[in-house]
RNA sequence: CGCGGGGUGGAGCAGUCCGGUAGCUCGUCGGGCUCAUAACCCGAAGGUCGGAGGUUCAAAUCCUCCCCCCGCAACCA
């Protein structure tokens, strides 16, 4: 950081749904850096906001029963309140539906378009005319709007592109001419890698819904996500006090991996196409997993709230956590266990016993008041703290957060060496005295100074406690006359189940045969049909005794006619993850058997009932409830003699064995 | 050959781009200290760095192939 200055930023958040522990993690690392700068002294600009835009906004608004600005209006304040607590030390909160923002964004349309990069043209899409809007493979049910149930059109919709093919070459140029450009080196070389391929031009509009900046020159349009949401950074610096010439460009750009390519192709494509400085470095973050490394979602039950963590230790302990735990860039794990481990370790026998030893003995032996800052050999050679201060802003500048707090611990734990190691609870000369703990309680002053970008509020409280003040890191040596006050532990100790826990892990269960938690009940194909998009598929309509049918799809029209199935009694995987297969989703997988001449035959469960579970003899089923492909494969059934086995073992329906036209070995999927 | 991330002492991780005695925290064991939150300090045990080849004086690190785990994607259904 040569200059005296530093604008950071993070991603706007997109407020249709409450803020989570990614959104906490990703203002938390901002907010150190934007911290640390402040601590020596850099003129800092830290912007947050929301991107309040978008069709997915308005519909959440429609299902609210309100308008799009009231419905983010509203939002706004929750994720204020989250970042409030948080203690994020943000200097500017910008909102896109603001006229600050929608003036910048139409000027920086104008400017591409004054650069010749705009042009109008068209794209296809499936359209459905009572939605108004256009659906996405994916959202199509057998080929039909899922909420009218009627056929889509495929139509032509007008939209504004922008050139982005055309920087393709100078972005990347720039990419490897600036190897600080984006940080870690893994995502850079995944963009210099993408970069290798063919760019596509960027559609830039939409006029399929309102919610969003009208296209300057045109209103049937709005701008669609990009030139409306990247331009936040430039658009927040222009009012109310135009900051434009002391901030830009951005010093960083701290985002998460999912938003790389924006942020490193089509960000750098818009400011290099309207004349604007390019930002210094994008910061990508990883995600964070939880304790297992599993994405966090609400069906595994597995979501941590940041806000929860808050309540139960504190906002630093928080912020302490995602700092030292995680490594820069990279996904983290969250564990609960280990995040008590580190309170109770590093922040309350390393940090906490430290502070109060050395509080309580300047207050037994010293009466509480002590010098810190003059000329006190003890200090200087024992506890110099330059090498620290250097290796902790070092690893700042480079982004590497856990590793400056880890160089901070290192000389916490070098504080609490030098007490072992002079044991002033001996020493009867009051002068001696005097250097040792005023070697002690500047240490701490050190400390609460570096500690402050990760813990501001711990960084005050070992001030108030210590009886000193929080500066500038340059003002740490002042010399001071420091009243200690008694103080209570800053970090009382939690007992923790943990151990127990960690114990009680050491003896797992034996593991569950895969089998049982298979789900395989027999059903009646009651209807067959061609997949509408993907030719080996049939999409089937198939009764498993429940009170709805389920759609199932099959790949067997390479082998099959759709008679053949009709009326047809089967063996159905019933616990198998639904999923969405071209458009259609698949709520169960029909057996079959691949056999050697490469045919592929349905198992027969013959005269067993509808619904009926089949099962092997000797393993008890519990299934799971969405079972995964992978989960699945590890139950390998093959064919012997005839019959469905597994392990050797026969399936069987209440009526008999599963049967099968195979060959013995052939594979049953 | 779909894309990406990962596999390092009992646990969690760093180190891999730019090869040079394998590092950190927790846990375990032994010792010290007794100011302090059963804390702090010192020391020790514990690793063929997923596997196999290759390059090199030297490989966790570079190259090739393979195995396993986790996301995403997918006409796996």
């Amino acid at each position: 950081m040569s200059s005296n200055r530093f604008y950071i930023t993070t991603a706007i958040d997109y407020p249709n749904s409450v803020p989570h522990m990614g959104h906490a993690y990703e203002k938390v690392v901002a907010d150190f850096y934007a911290r640390a700068a402040r601590l020596r002294g850099i003129d800092t600009h830290f912007l947050i906001g929301l991107d309040e835009h978008g069709q997915k906004i308005q519909e959440a608004a429609d299902n609210a029963g309100t308008d799009p600005q009231s419905f983010v209006d509203e939002k706004a304040g929750v994720f204020r309140a989250l970042y409030d607590k948080l203690e994020i030390s943000h200097d500017d909160f910008i909102r896109t539906s603001e006229d600050r923002h929608h003036e910048f964004a139409e000027d920086l349309y104008r400017r591409l378009k004054e650069s010749g990069d705009i042009y109008k043209d068209h794209y296809e899409g499936d359209y459905c005319i009572s939605c108004e809007k256009f659906l996405t493979a994916s959202e199509l049910v057998d080929g039909k709007c899922p909420i009218h149930e009627r056929p889509t059109t495929v139509i032509k919709e007008d939209s504004y592109f922008f050139k982005l093919g055309k920087y393709r070459d100078q972005v990347r140029a720039h990419i490897e001419a600036n190897p600080g450009f984006i940080y870690p080196d893994e995502r850079r070389r995944e963009i210099l890698a993408r970069l290798d391929d063919e760019v596509r031009d960027l559609s830039i509009s939409r006029s399929t819904f309102d919610w969003g900046i009208p296209v300057p020159d045109d209103p049937e349009h709005v701008l669609y996500v990009w030139v409306d949401a990247l331009s936040n950074y430039y658009s927040a610096l222009v009012r109310p006090n135009d900051l434009t010439e002391r901030f830009w460009p951005a010093d960083c750009h701290v985002i998460g991996k999912d938003i790389l390519w924006f942020h490193t192709m089509i960000w750098p494509a818009m400011l290099l196409s309207a004349g604007y400085e390019l930002p210094r470095q994008v910061y990508v973050h990883g995600f964070i997993l939880d304790k297992d490394g599993r994405k966090m979602a609400k069906h595994l039950g597995n979501v941590v709230d940041p806000m929860q963590v808050v309540e139960e230790f504190s906002v630093d302990v928080l912020r302490y956590y995602f700092l030292r735990t995680f490594s820069s860039g990279k996904d983290g794990k969250f564990s609960v266990d280990e995040l008590e481990e580190r309170y109770n370790s590093e922040l309350g026998n390393d940090l906490g016993n430290l502070i109060l030893r050395v509080s309580k003995l300047v207050q037994t032996k010293l009466g509480g008041r002590v010098q810190v800052g003059a000329d006190n050999p003890e200090f200087s050679e024992r506890l110099a703290p330059d090498a620290t201060i250097e290796e902790f802003f070092r690893c700042a500048d480079a982004r590497e957060h856990n590793r400056a707090m880890e160089s901070l611990w290192d000389y916490v734990r070098a504080t609490n060496a030098y007490l072992n190691d002079r044991a002033p609870w001996r020493i009867g000369d009051e002068t001696e005295l005097s250097k040792v703990l005023g070697a002690g309680v500047e240490a701490l002053r050190v400390i609460a100074h570096l500690a402050s970008p990760a813990m501001p509020a711990v960084a005050a409280s070992i001030a108030a406690a210590l009886g000193f003040e929080l500066g500038r890191i340059d003002d740490v040596g002042a010399p001071a006359e420091c009243e200690v006050r008694p103080s209570t532990p800053l970090f009382p100790r939690r007992e923790t189940e943990a151990k127990e826990k960690q114990k009680a892990k050491k003896q797992p269960a034996a593991p569950e045969d895969p089998f049982s938690k298979l789900d395989i009940r027999v059903g009646r194909i009651d209807e067959a049909r061609d997949h509408p998009d993907a030719d080996q598929l049939f999409v089937l309509t198939v009764d498993l005794g429940e009170d709805e049918k389920r759609s199932i799809c099959a790949g067997l029209r390479a082998h099959l006619e759709a008679k053949d199935l009709t009326g047809r009694k089967v063996a159905v995987l019933a616990n198998l993850k639904p999923a969405v297969l071209r458009g259609v989703p698949s709520a169960g997988m029909v057996l079959a058997s691949d056999r050697a001449d490469g045919a592929v035959v349905p198992v027969d469960p013959g005269e067993a009932d509808i619904g009926a579970s089949i099962q092997v003899e000797g393993i008890e089923t519990k299934p799971k409830k969405k079972l995964s492909k992978s989960n699945f494969e590890k139950a390998p059934l093959t064919a012997k003699g005839g019959v469905v086995v597994y392990k050797d073992k026969p399936l069987r329906t209440p009526a008999g064995d599963l049967a099968v036209d195979s060959e013995d070995g052939a594979t049953v999927r």
